[in-house]
DNA sequence: TAGAATAACGAACACTGTTCATTTAATGAG
DNA sequence: CTCATTAAATGAACAGTGTTCGTTATTCTA
């Protein structure tokens, strides 16, 4: 119908003053991803909220990878790593886990893409595993084992991320006669949640558990620093 | 170019003997969706497969939600619950979790959806849920407690399912001056592999360090059964 | 046996990411 | 100051996606 795709009319050829950037499109797309969830990052979408026809962004960004991997950047800047000059090793591990899956479940597409995606050299996401690692090995853990066990604790994170952006009555079985221990099970997690999300006690149990786990290990093989 | 999709041809109107079945359809899927992974299992793709026009499939299965749910319940049918009724609950969680997180890693896709969708009362799923649950409190489990847990295992479970499908080489700095520690770690951690894949091994530490939590937590609050 | 329900085709729609030729302007070299 | 080069936009096109709808032929049911 509409000829034109409502973009505003701007002639052909290089405009005057520039009007695209590499981190406008990053931040228009994290911003949109936020507001309309999901689906919300394509580059369509990106291109009509900045006024602009969509090939234009490959002026600035190499793809939908590059986008994604841009955007991942954004997300990982928000992770709090300060714990890791302050704390013990055990609470700074606890404050990053938590600010880890916090910036993540708040934007629930990227989860899934970053566990797949080769992290660039060279970027803060390195220079997160760059304090991580050399907070674990100041406090006695062996250099052959800690990157291991920071995946491990990711894999965590990044699960109750998933799970955080899940529905919360995504487990109910209503009324099912075949499953009456699931049933009751569902019901009195339910009533000794009460204001709080189930996923957000979850979270606690599983991490609290990890971290309980990880003091062993690091007491049974972990010379002090 | 073609005019016809290379499909064999076949007269319009029903055919004398059905082709098509909602069970071929999600064997068919989570076959192409193995041999092709991720994109494999597209609604062209699977029709093609079988013979015939994408439309077709509709007649069948709702929709692409329907057909993932379906993928879902044909995977999670692979999980391993005879443990409970067999050892301690320790050690059929463990059991559990392993064949769960096996499962899902063979099927990249299916992961991201898990986590989302909520589950249809009266399927296998389900029935999962329902022997886990049996499993625990039986052990002493509090009632109120038990699925929380359970979702915190779960969470843990597929984060390290989309870490399996990540390349072994994704957290590789490269030679990074910024990233000395991250660097050496990653070396370290390379050559104490071995012929291990290092996702394997992260699972098996994370594993190990919840088990060991949840030993604790049910030592300190349940009563034995 | 008449009519309804079923299960296929095939065309179309509204999307998606991506490429390419074209147009225009800014930039840098001599 | 000029001129070639580079950069940044448009706009058309392509191949792919999920989905809907009308058509047609068959089977099932009353």
């Amino acid at each position: 119908m509409a000829v034109n795709d409502e973009a505003p009319t701007r002639r052909s050829g290089r405009p005057t003053t520039a009007v695209l950037t590499r981190g406008l499109i990053l931040e228009t797309a994290l911003r949109l991803l936020d507001e309309r969830g999901e689906s919300g990052a394509s580059l369509r979408l990106i291109a009509r909220e900045l006024g602009v026809r969509p090939s234009a962004l490959y002026n600035h960004i190499g793809g939908q990878d590059d986008l994604i991997s841009g955007i991942r950047e954004l997300v990982s800047d928000r992770i709090d790593v300060s714990g890791f000059a302050e704390l013990r090793w055990d609470d700074a591990l606890e404050r990053w886990a938590r600010s880890y899956r916090n910036a993540f479940a708040a934007h629930p597409p990227t989860i899934a893409l970053l566990g797949v995606l080769p992290i660039a050299t060279g970027t803060r996401t390195s220079q997160m595993y760059e304090v991580v690692c050399g907070g674990l090995i100041a406090a006695g853990w062996p250099e052959s084992e800690v990157l291991t066990t920071i995946v491990a604790v990711e894999c965590f994170i990044l699960g109750a991320a998933l799970d955080h952006t899940a529905p919360d009555d995504m487990l109910n079985p209503g009324v099912d006669p075949d499953a009456p221990t699931f049933s009751a099970a569902y019901d009195a997690a339910r009533s000794a949640a009460g204001a709080e999300r189930p996923t957000d006690i979850s979270f606690e149990i599983g991490l609290s558990a990890m971290l309980t786990g990880l003091r062993a290990r690091h007491a049974a093989r972990c010379v002090e620093a």
